[in-house]
RNA sequence: ACAU
DNA sequence: CCATGT
């Protein structure tokens, strides 16, 4: 995998002792706790350095973000009928759990979880083949909505790819799970369509669990 | 970069 | 700010 250009340095602007820092590791103890810290990661140490000179000033957020989200785009064009699935996840290695939601309404038709030491893509596959076998198995002709394009890539070819199930971190049951959900795909021609739920244009999907 |  | 993925 192409390794994502990851911060290198931090600077502290405000917190236990102001400087730069070479990792999260050390930065996350200057700063975890600490009331009113100021802070920002950059690609290294020298833009780092001058940044410490500059102040935080320069660097907008004192890690706050918006506290609302970006209005939706296209709500006209929202969709009004299909089942909507979404995953939640306590930061990679922490629980996972899943729902489904039904259009119109949001009832919320199934919910799976939590399950221990997972990722945010295992929730999201396993959420989307669950909706799939829900409709299947009430022979419902409904598409299945998802904003996760990796999940909707690894249905597709019936298939994860999951770093943690490929090698044995993620939790046992999650294991499990996925390893059933690959075969119950595999073994069925669902013929159900999925598509990709335009988050930016519509707002949250409906089963969102709603704690960013 | 994009999607979470 | 972190991480999982294409
Ligand atoms: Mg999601
Ligand atoms: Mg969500």
């Amino acid at each position: 995998m192409a390794k994502r250009a990851r911060n290198k340095a931090y600077v502290v602007w405000v917190g236990r002792r102001p400087g730069v820092y070479h990792s999260w590791a050390e930065c996350e103890l200057q700063v975890k706790g600490f009331d009113g810290a100021r802070f920002k990661g950059f690609p290294d140490a020298t833009e780092a350095a001058r940044a410490l000179e500059e102040g935080p000033a320069a660097y907008w957020g004192a890690g706050e973000r918006p506290r609302r989200p970006a209005a939706p785009r296209a709500p006209d064009e929202r969709p009004t009928k299909g089942l909507c699935v979404d995953a939640a996840c306590n930061g990679a290695g922490g629980d996972v759990e899943y729902r489904g939601v039904l259009l119109p309404g949001a009832a919320q038709v199934f919910h799976a979880g939590p399950f221990p030491r997972g990722t945010n893509n295992i929730g999201e596959f396993l959420a989307l083949v669950h909706g799939l076998a829900y409709l299947r198995q009430r022979g419902e002709t409904l598409p299945v909505y998802s904003d996760s394009r990796v999940a909707i890539g690894w249905v597709t070819r019936k298939q994860s790819r999951s770093g943690w199930i490929a090698d044995g971190s993620a939790g046992a049951e999650l294991q499990a799970l996925v390893r059933r959900a690959e075969t119950w795909l595999q073994g069925h021609d669902h013929g159900i369509e999925i598509r990709k739920w335009e988050t930016a244009d519509w707002g949250e999907i409906p089963a969102d669990f709603g704690r960013k």
